[in-house]
DNA sequence: TCTGGGGTCCTAGGACCC
DNA sequence: TCTGGGGTCCTAGGACCC
């Protein structure tokens, strides 16, 4: 174990509600909540202002609008969560190269790996390190507020187990600094819930067993807690509990799988509708997939029913790929293997078993001739498929304008969406930079107002 | 108006091979 | 006719995290 505290772990509070009240100069200091506004949706993050009336991330949306019906609710914009995120994850960098990035909020930095790391190795007592840790923690999170306007809250520690721990005491806006050789004094008064990876399930596991706090594991033993819980959690959930971890920091970890999946506003029953969603979803695995430069040899089908049971069918091919026939072809096979009696709420289909380089494999030339000859086959059926999407293009494009979207009017400049329905959009005119802004409400179809990107929370200098 | 979307890791059983 | 043990791969499900 490390004796001194280089091992920092950062988390943006309260992250995209943030970068909306960064964004939307109006909701500064009022409650904000982003998250699925639809009839199934759940709370992404809610500000610290909607915090205080209960409403707390994954619980449905609806609970959240009784508990806080004047709260602003958002749906997310994450090209500007990712922007903001890059930036931040830029000046970790600027403290050292070994930077492992969780989520967009959230990394571990090892700073005994940067330009500061011979500074930390010649202090000569755990003061003096912890002082130059404080100071360089302080620095980045000015650092953060400068280029972003956003607050961090960051833990430092002697691994990344307790930088963890000491990250979730800072909160929101903090700073705390867990001394090592301290680590089991601070963990042993703490609810086992408190550690990473112990959730409901584990919690309850334990609690069978008697045992609440991270003292109670510590004396409960190896032997019991792999009894318990497995031996692999068993002797993570051991070692936690004594402040044992020795898990170095590891940069850019390769994605061992690609997936995506939609929840239906309503429970799909029909074979024909199903299918159809699986190749659109397919397709849409298949463009990330593709966006990321890799193939996959396992594609998985996810399938969740009415009554929220979940189930997944997989299927390995000979090689990886990245063709979008051969993906879809794999995930219709798969769908058309389950039982979808009752309805469905949910489909998925996901990529595994990724590899870095595609091979042009017969499999994909195999799956175009059995398409064309099944095609061939099928040209009644296609002709009516045709008609009905001429039909549905010659609709006149019903402009979809959603809460917190970015937006641009010719005369009035760049604002964004409140809230739209019967036939009205209504627009707040103000950005990042700018004052409370003023409300103005037009015709959805409205020909002088369109969507637009995000802006930087910072205006670019000079 | 009950329960999102994108991931990781672990376990366990069966197939298959030596 | 009866009966090994070990290793690897595949599949399905579950817990957990943000």
């Amino acid at each position: 174990m490390r004796t001194v505290p280089s091992i920092i772990h950062l988390d943006m509070d309260a992250f995209f509600a943030a970068v909306e009240q960064a964004s939307k100069p109006s909701l500064r200091g009022k409650p904000v909540i982003v998250g699925g506004l639809g009839g199934r949706g759940v709370v992404s993050t809610a500000s610290y202002e909607a915090r205080k009336f209960g409403v707390h991330s994954a619980m449905p949306m609806a609970q959240a609008r009784r508990l806080c019906p004047n709260a602003a609710f958002l749906t997310g914009r994450f090209a500007a969560y990712r922007a903001n995120s890059e930036i931040v994850m830029g000046l970790l960098r600027e403290r050292s190269p070994l930077v492992e990035p969780l989520s967009l909020d959230e990394a571990f930095v090892d700073l005994e790996a940067g330009p500061y790391g011979p500074a930390l190795a010649a202090a000569t007592t755990p003061a003096e390190a912890a002082q130059l840790v404080l100071a360089l923690a302080e620095d980045l999170r000015a650092d953060i507020v400068e280029h972003t306007g956003l607050t961090a809250s960051v833990g430092a520690a002697g691994s990344k187990l307790m930088a963890k721990i000491a990250s979730e005491r800072a909160k929101p806006d903090g700073l705390v600094l867990i001394e090592p050789g301290s680590e089991r004094a601070v963990l042993a008064p703490m609810p086992v819930r408190a550690l990473p990876g112990i959730g409901p399930a584990t919690e309850q596991a334990l609690r069978r067993a008697g045992l609440a706090t991270v003292a109670d594991l510590a004396e409960a033993g190896y032997g019991e807690l792999v009894a318990l819980l497995g031996k692999a959690h068993g002797a993570g959930v051991f070692q936690m509990s004594l402040g044992w971890d020795e898990r170095p920091v590891v940069p850019d970890r390769d994605a061992k799988s690609v997936s995506v999946e939609d929840t239906f506003e309503v429970d799909l029953a029909d074979r024909d509708r199903i299918t159809r969603e699986v190749e659109l979803l397919a397709a849409r695995c298949v463009r990330r997939l593709r966006a990321t430069g890799r193939s996959g040899r396992t594609v998985v089908l996810k399938v969740r029913r009415f009554d929220f049971s979940t189930l997944t069918r997989s299927e390995t091919l000979r090689g990886p790929t990245d063709d979008e026939e051969v993906i879809t072809a794999t995930a219709r096979r798969l769908a058309a293997q389950v039982d979808v009696t009752g309805g469905v709420r949910l489909l998925g289909v996901g990529v595994a078993q990724l590899a870095d380089f595609t091979q042009e494999d017969l499999f994909a030339q195999l799956e175009r001739e059995e398409k064309e000859a099944r095609e061939a086959g099928e040209q009644a059926v296609e002709q009516d498929v045709v008609v009905e999407e001429e039909a549905a293009v010659a609709e006149p494009a019903a402009r979809r304008w959603w809460p917190g979207q970015d937006v641009t009017h010719r005369e009035f400049g760049p604002g964004w969406v409140q809230g739209s329905g019967v036939g009205r959009v209504t627009v707040r005119f103000e950005t990042p930079y700018s004052g409370v802004g003023k409300v103005r409400t037009f015709a959805v179809g409205d020909e002088e107002l369109e969507p637009s990107e995000a802006l930087p929370l910072r205006a670019a200098a000079g």
